[in-house]
DNA sequence: TTGAAAGCGCTAACAT
DNA sequence: ATGTTAGCGCTTTCAA
């Protein structure tokens, strides 16, 4: 392996000023920069980038933390995320913990010892100061998570507001017996949803019905699974708040199956506005929420802070829009 | 922050003692180590990853290279990669290129400098040679990209006669006039499946329809609007094999808006097996590529082969299985 | 504009 | 079983 040393050597000058070149320094004359530029070329250097992350103290890598990625949600996230980190020249590694709390604790683990600059936590199954103790001194934002905003920065929707828009909006049309379908029901998020679909209930002084609060519904199978459970039994369901267009997906399709008219019998609203909404018959009235421009402004805050240009923990939320297609 | 150093000096042991507990070698008294222990925990020693890679030049960091996260397949491929790496404690950096020459070159370019210790290359728009040169000295293996196995190692489904069981299938149904559909009709993956398509044909004597080759088609919207534009125009099209489920339930979504009858006028063949083709009315016949057995079998070889284990470049290929639902 | 020199935190060969 | 020591490749302060 050819290092800074050889090309000072060879292009008789000392390792600082290759050192110069190579990070494109000012103060070093044309005819020296060129000469070793040339030499490097020849000797086909590359610096390495391990001996400058750890002199440099940086790894400019940044981990995202979520549950798994093969969901309509996540994926997009990962997708705008991980665009916009590359745009700055950061590196992104996905965390993925398939909701196990340890494998959770290992990143922030990971993030004391510096393998990576800074965590963005998308999913979460610790308490807000749990975390905040696991990640003091180092960088962290939680992205569409319900966190105070106390101990580090928050970017979000407010999930409940907008479920209960969603909500309020079923219960306006007359319906009388809602669902609501939850990923995993003890994160703080999709609490702040249930939050929101009470709410919605109380604000019309109806009662909501505790047995059809499912849990552990995440993606397409289990839509079908659970519409295939429910709609043979209790007909009297005639709204359902799901917790995914694929979720939504699946309970569309296992309806149909199960001769259930969209929406006639039955209202579905999904979350995400993923693509795959369009494609079901009917359409899937759904919830967008904004993950591009989350993402960006998201990305930009952080390398920020991590490059010290901003201080205290800021909370920014943002506003879902409900999209009323054919399904509602 | 708390270096070896300190933890060296508080507990009155050598520098190398603690490198040894920290990272668990045998020789080390039992007392010596609990002492040693017992400091660490006090002062809440973390050991310094930037040090340990740099000193033992690795990254435990491997890069997957895709165009874009958000599509089914490679959605579900970084899926089983990063959580095999993950059981093997490798970190997975994510690197879309976007279909963009220069951004697959800059991985190449990354993996020269150390930021990781291997590439997996799941999608390329470079020829095998430039790739091979470009990684030189460097561990990188393919994944369901076709090549020949000379520089690198593959790992990969064969598209090609997977392509023509399937194309075969509709050929023998009587269908006469088929579409293809790809994503990025240049990349040797898209090329081999062509390849399959154009074959079947010749087996049977006939011949295929040059302009029903469809470039660019790869996500829902894609194939709605592919759908949208040929099934007023071309109803003389009777199959489509669609570059992959998304595309398909796409198309499906148009032809029902068109009043086409699936199967009945016209049959659709996606790829992946992807959740999304239990949904869609009718099901969606499809080709599953066995995603989770490669990546789990890829990640293996690799990490013998990063753990100096293993030398000479291997090529192994899969069969794909033909998934015959209601949409053919 | 350039060079000398110290040192980042850790590991491992060697010596004891 | 433990300590001594050299050094990984680079950046950066300081001096010239």
């Amino acid at each position: 392996m050819v290092t800074i040393y050889d090309i000072a050597r060879i292009s008789g000058v000392s390792k600082s000023t290759v050192s110069r070149v190579v990070s494109n320094h000012p103060h070093v004359s044309t005819e020296t920069r060129n000469k070793v530029l040339k030499v490097m070329q020849e000797y086909n250097y590359v610096p390495n980038s391990l001996a400058r992350q750890f002199r440099q103290k940086h790894t400019k890598c940044i981990a995202i933390i979520i549950p798994n990625i093969d969901h309509p949600y996540f994926c997009q996230l990962v997708r705008y995320i991980s665009a916009a980190c590359h745009k700055k020249g950061f590196k992104t590694v996905v965390h993925q913990t398939f909701l196990n709390k340890n494998t959770e604790k290992g990143v922030y683990t990971q993030l004391q010892t510096n393998e990576f600059d800074a965590i963005i936590l998308a999913s979460s199954l610790l308490p807000e100061v749990e975390i905040a103790s696991c990640t003091k001194n180092k960088l962290i934002v939680a992205c569409n998570e319900v966190f105070s905003g106390e101990y580090f920065d928050v970017f979000c929707v407010d999930e409940e507001e907008t479920t209960m828009k969603a909500t309020t909006f079923l219960l306006n049309k007359g319906l009388s017996t809602l669902a609501f379908c939850a990923d995993n029901i003890t994160s703080p998020l999709q609490q702040a949803r249930l939050k929101g679909f009470i709410l919605a209930h109380n604000k019309k002084g109806l009662n909501y019905t505790k047995k059809f609060i499912f849990n552990k519904v995440s993606n397409i199978e289990d839509g079908i699974t659970l519409g295939d459970k429910i709609f043979k039994v209790h007909t009297e369901i005639d709204g359902i708040i799901s917790g995914s267009d694929f979720v939504a997906a699946g309970l569309i399709s296992s309806a149909v199956r199960n001769n259930i008219e969209i929406p006639k019998q039955l209202s579905i609203i999904g979350f995400d506005n993923h693509p795959i909404s369009l494609i079901t018959n009917p359409q899937i009235s759904t919830i967008s929420n904004k993950i591009q421009e989350i993402s960006i402004d998201l990305v930009n805050h952080l390398i920020n802070k991590i490059d010290g240009r901003e201080r205290a923990p800021i909370k920014k939320v943002y506003s879902g829009e409900f999209i009323n297609r054919s399904s509602s």
